[in-house]
DNA sequence: CCATACTCTTGGAACGTTCCAATGATGGCG
DNA sequence: CGCCATCATTGGAACGTTCCAAGAGTATGG
């Protein structure tokens, strides 16, 4: 079958080098004559040689990798803020390991395990349904960075989020504004952010002297669907809706338009996040929008900070949320 | 700072066992007494013990671990894509190594490369932009199964792809059936999917006598979006625009909507793909539906179907596009 | 011309596992 | 009672690197 891979040795015997001399030639040492580094590039070349990462992390006790769990690929937002994390990892020299768990704290959990096992030196966790508990172990073994929770701290724990009760708070006294009245939360289920976006909404509302009218969805686009279908069919007089994310809400604007009903005109919706394929104008959903490739960068400056002195710049970074107005909010309709 | 991390043979000491012996039972063999066994579970947990896996995998000389480099995070249709490849992997107890290039071919042979160094045994391909020659000297190496492009081929390198240029035929005939007759299209640029799905919508339209018009997109939706204004421009009188796939058809629509017209009633508008978020009645855009999560899977068989045998099942799987007519295309109105 | 410094190079000891051949203990059987 | 098979266990040699202390050779200065 195919040959043994070439090893470190292979291309100093070729070069008649030392293996140790290889090892500093292919790592870039200036205290190698140029002729052995060029015997040696060149030994390698014709070799194909490639060094075992394994074998690397192992004698340098040292991965030079960052672990990045994400909560669900199916959400762009998830990729705007790994943009964010990715290009200061990567002028960093850092490598990256990706995972996901889908969603399940569970799964997450192992797949944390993995990374690890794997040596990383700190992890970011893009959003996250992990326990308390187990955050609070994996953060003993290396510094973490959570981006978009905030319910847990710690001194190897960061944090880099906004006020989600406020969000919500915000985009519901937007349709108040607006002069609706009988405004429905099409919610997140029971994850924590979600729970703050609701109890932003609750507030707002009893402050106006308005009943809140809810309906569970989970931040999917059918679980938006679904639980939007309900929420009209027990409350046929809404005019406007507020969901909990922008994933949902185009769920939401489907239910809406099957109902016979329109986009803006029968029904106002604002979401959360501002997603890229929100600021599209045929979508055109006004949404509570967040700096999200900010964040993720932000939470990879955070991280090294830590690995390079010691200790979180900030430790916990607030970023706004500002309101983006755009085509799926209006006054209601007069009547 | 922290304490260095609990080896095997510190578990070893603590239960009054060899380090070869924590080892087999670590990993569940069966040749471990029942004392021993609950001994070494003991301490381990109570040590906090974790594998290193660098050394594991070096040790072992393998690391039962897939690589997956995935095109675009920020289209969902590669998170179906990536789902069927994940369950597959999972079932059959493998991890998995994801990377991005962010659609830039040079990254994604970088990003390759760090793969193939952590001895992956098997690379899948979640669509690229790497060259020929690049692939080649990978499937030197390791197995590779390549999804959605079909161009390169070898002993090492199996595809999972559809007939793209069939897909634009079908799509433009679609149109073209439904009676227009100035139909444009919006390219995918110059990468290989992009120029067989213009093939095809070349094709149809000369085979129908009509004439073809064009403007490049990138398979973003904002690409989609200028393009799409642009030919509008160009062409004012457009009754339907087949669009080189999902994301893009969505900035197309929008631009369509920021003209002023409306769709279907204006402009029909098809794309290809079948992303998830096509199925919300609210885009409710019809498309040339491609099954993303089985192609995903399909790959991941592929795969494993080499590493334990030796050889790929079919080496060239060829998966069908249907067209999923939803509410973005009608018959042109009369005039 | 010798001591010193500097440049380049080297072999061996790690790193934390797995694998393997070998060992000791136990029990059944003729 | 001795032999053999079976079972549980062991130490040592890998795996392919990096790191380190030390060596060889050459130039520098007194």
């Amino acid at each position: 079958m195919k040959a043994r891979r070439p090893t470190i040795h292979d291309v100093a015997a070729r070069a008649g080098v030392s293996k140790s001399l290889v090892s500093l030639a292919l790592r870039g040492s200036d205290k190698v004559s140029p002729e052995s580094r060029a015997a040696i590039l060149a030994a390698a070349e014709e070799l194909g040689y490639r060094p075992n990462a394994a074998a690397r992390n192992l004698a340098a006790r040292q991965s030079h990798t960052i672990g990045v769990l994400i909560l669900d690929f199916h959400n762009p937002i998830f990729a705007q803020v790994l943009d964010g994390v990715q290009s200061v990892v990567r002028a960093a020299g850092y490598n990256l390991m990706l995972v996901t768990g889908n969603a399940d704290g569970e799964v997450e959990a192992a797949e944390v395990t993995k990374l690890l096992e794997f040596q990383v030196e700190g992890l970011i966790l893009i959003a996250h349904r992990m326990s308390g508990d187990a955050l609070q172990r994996f953060s003993e073994e290396c510094p973490v960075v959570v981006i978009t929770r905030r319910d847990s701290r710690g001194p190897d724990i960061a944090t880099v989020s906004s006020d989600d009760v406020q969000g919500g708070r915000l985009a519901t006294e937007h349709l108040i504004t607006l002069g609706h009245r009988a405004i429905g939360h099409i919610s997140g289920g029971g994850a924590r952010i979600a729970r703050d976006r609701e109890a932003g909404y609750v507030q707002a509302m009893t402050a106006a002297g308005l009943t809140p009218l809810m309906s569970a969805g989970d931040f999917t686009d059918s679980g938006g669907y679904s639980a939007t279908r309900a929420l009209l069919d027990a409350h046929p007089g809404l005019t406007a809706l507020f969901v909990a994310n922008d994933l949902s809400a185009i769920g939401a604007m489907s239910a809406i338009a099957d109902t016979g009903r329109r986009v803006p005109e029968d029904v106002s919706v604002i979401g959360y996040d501002g997603m890229g394929l929100g600021g599209i104008p045929n979508l055109s959903l006004t949404t509570m929008a967040q700096p999200l490739t900010e964040m993720g960068a932000a939470a990879a400056e955070e991280l090294f900070g830590r690995l390079k002195n010691g200790s979180f710049p900030h430790g916990n970074v607030e970023v706004p949320v500002t309101l983006l107005q755009r085509g799926s909010t209006a006054a209601p309709a007069i009547g």
